[in-house]
DNA sequence: CGGTATCCGTTGAGATACTG
DNA sequence: CAGTATCTCAACGGATACCG
């Protein structure tokens, strides 16, 4: 029923719009970090391999913006800064869960697919390439 | 507890696959035209505002790649293509069902969490800016 | 009709260095 | 500690022209 009607308005911008923000690299990761508690800055920026102090940044930033994630400085004597999951962003994960969910029990498929495919463009382009 | 399995593993690399395909621009609003049946590629063209020729291609090969579209040529005469949601790709217009609904219900929570950041924002640099 | 090829501007993302 | 500034490179997306 959803889809009818998002079909009838022609696409669907929230969805999108959604899909654009969580489709980066680091959203959905960040996120579910955040799941078991509040989180400092460099503690995210240590569980998140592979990350950079500026990209963490940013997609903190991003989720903030939206709504997902809160941002608490701490008034100690040293900078403390703690994220931490808003309502809407536990909403966000619950539904992210469905997600993670379905991309796991379809993994295989989809990585079947892609052999395939690439197998015949292979083949295609083989003579080309050679 | 697929979240948890997930965090354990540390990240969700297939979700994180799965939403960067389907994050891009044009992917779910070409699997939402698909539902209601087989499109040849122009109908496709015609029903995606904005999108051009090369662009709908790579958003098609893309979801053919993944196994959710398949193309189909029609060996008539004239050249005819066409292209059709298969059982995987029906399977995941149903998942994101789930995510239109979500980001329909939850739209207006979103619009007000970016105007209060953009307001705060705008207040931290507007002496700079001015 | 259903694409490719080419070019080109914008955005995303990483490395590194510096700062309140 | 928690960022910002700057630079660089790659990926995404769009315009246009051409082709089997």
């Amino acid at each position: 029923m959803p889809i009818k009607a998002a079909l009838e308005t022609l696409a669907c911008p929230y969805a999108s719009d959604l899909l654009r923000r969580v489709g980066d690299k680091w959203s959905v990761s960040t996120i579910i970090l955040l799941e078991s508690g509040t989180k400092r800055f460099n503690e995210l920026l240590k569980a998140s391999e592979g990350i950079s102090q500026r990209i963490l940044t940013l997609t903190l930033r991003n989720l903030e913006r939206d709504g997902f994630v809160e941002r608490a400085v701490i008034s100690n004597s040293t900078l403390h800064v703690e994220y931490s999951l808003t309502a809407l962003g536990a909403s966000l994960l619950s539904l992210m869960s469905g997600v993670i969910k379905w991309a796991d029990q379809n993994r295989d498929l989809v990585k079947d697919a892609r052999l395939k495919f690439d197998a015949i463009r292979e083949d295609r382009f083989s003579s080309a390439n050679k």
